[in-house]
DNA sequence: GTCGCCAACACTGCATGCAATGTTTGTAAG
DNA sequence: CTTACAAACATTGCATGCAGTGTTGGCGAC
């Protein structure tokens, strides 16, 4: 653990601790950090290159954000998302996602028109394809769209930490039915966001969240 | 670090950055320090008879949850919550009370009954009485009630984090109107849950907010 | 061979040092 | 009296010291 210091996979960024985080925090919801790992403060600032006091400040960002837990005296973990915690954000997500296509669908442009078309079309190349990756990618890729159109701040973050927990839990359970049905819903939140009726995306959105929760609540 | 230390106003808790982040976070949602208020590190740790450190944990950890803001080289100060900003606050509020409503309807029971009818009552009293502040008081607790019954922590934190921005910004912005119309409002979605109608339920919570909302941005 | 104790170790969390940086105040020139 | 400049001051963010505490690995007793 000293070599791979040439390398301290560190953004370029402004302030060392928030270096930190983003670093830990892309390593943890990409799964190089797989759940249950320590994260010893000492250990990763020798990692990094950089004192205690910043991986300290990340360490406890990441705590309070539920991406790692406190362990008794023993530091911090990565958190692992248990199959009820993952129903919880995805109630929580269904009420979000319905929202946001609610507030996007007023803010539809041809631009938005034309980045959803791309999405969806990629989206069915990656199912036919059997691609599991691509789809996982693609899939935020077409959530991430409208919620940027949705344009609020606070919805936008509270999905965006949805998401990281969502990512860890999906590594461990296999959630990998329901990729053709996705491109569905995905088909007909974006044909109600264009038709400009709120109710039927929100509607739409929702039923697609609701599903996915649906399957985490019978699939093992 | 004199004579005010006798009574640090930090609850008796376990780490000292923890007990120094609810301390402050208390007395901002409080309103005893006003948005654009200075959190001087330094000042802040001298007053409360620790040193920098957790002083410096719990005021990253203000900023992170958006109730104190980074200026430019000159510390944090308090967060001002904009009229923009409570609109878009209350946006969220609107999809996760609902969906609060909804998944508190099916764990309705005599006890919830009882605490909610307890407080309607006060409400009325307090309605009646134009005590605006007990009027905030019992409107949370009712609010309360109701996503504790939702059984959903990840829907909670998220409607706590809302309510501390909010309880900042009701201070700036005089939005008094309609104190009989929420008590109103809660006592709908009372029966919609009593009634065990989780549809009713989630629309009459987002009817609720949703005139809140509608108040923000035509009332000045 | 197994169990229990003890010592060395590692880590956490608070305190403090320190360089870099921005602000403010005082002073002098115009 | 205003303006420009400079020096002292305050604060931030990172580094490091240090005591308290829990863990771990080895060694001896049974």
């Amino acid at each position: 653990m000293n070599e791979a210091v040439s390398e301290p996979v560190l953004d370029p960024g402004v302030r060392v601790g928030e270096r930190v985080y983003r670093a830990l925090r892309h390593r943890i919801v990409m799964g190089e950090l797989e759940p249950g790992e320590r994260l010893s403060v000492p250990a990763l600032a020798r990692a990094l290159g950089v004192s205690r006091s910043p991986v300290r400040d990340a360490v406890l960002q990441l705590v309070r954000e539920g991406l790692a837990a406190e362990t008794l005296n023993r530091g911090a973990i990565v958190a692992s998302i248990s199959r009820n915690d993952l129903v919880s954000l995805y109630e929580a997500r269904e009420a979000l996602e319905g929202m946001a296509a609610r507030l996007a669908t007023p803010n539809f442009t041809h631009e938005l028109r034309r980045r959803l078309l791309t999405i969806l079309t990629e989206h069915d190349e990656a199912v036919a394809g059997g691609d599991f990756d691509r789809h996982i990618e693609v899939d935020a890729a077409f959530h991430f769209q409208i919620r940027a159109a949705a344009g609020s701040p606070v919805i936008a973050r509270m999905l965006d930490e949805i998401q990281g927990k969502v990512m860890i839990a999906m590594r461990s359970t296999s959630v990998s039915g329901g990729m053709d049905r996705a491109v569905q819903d995905h088909r007909r939140i974006f044909e109600a966001i264009a038709a400009g009726d709120p109710d039927a995306s929100e509607a739409a959105a929702r039923r697609h969240i609701a599903r996915l929760t649906e399957l985490l609540r019978t699939d093992g």
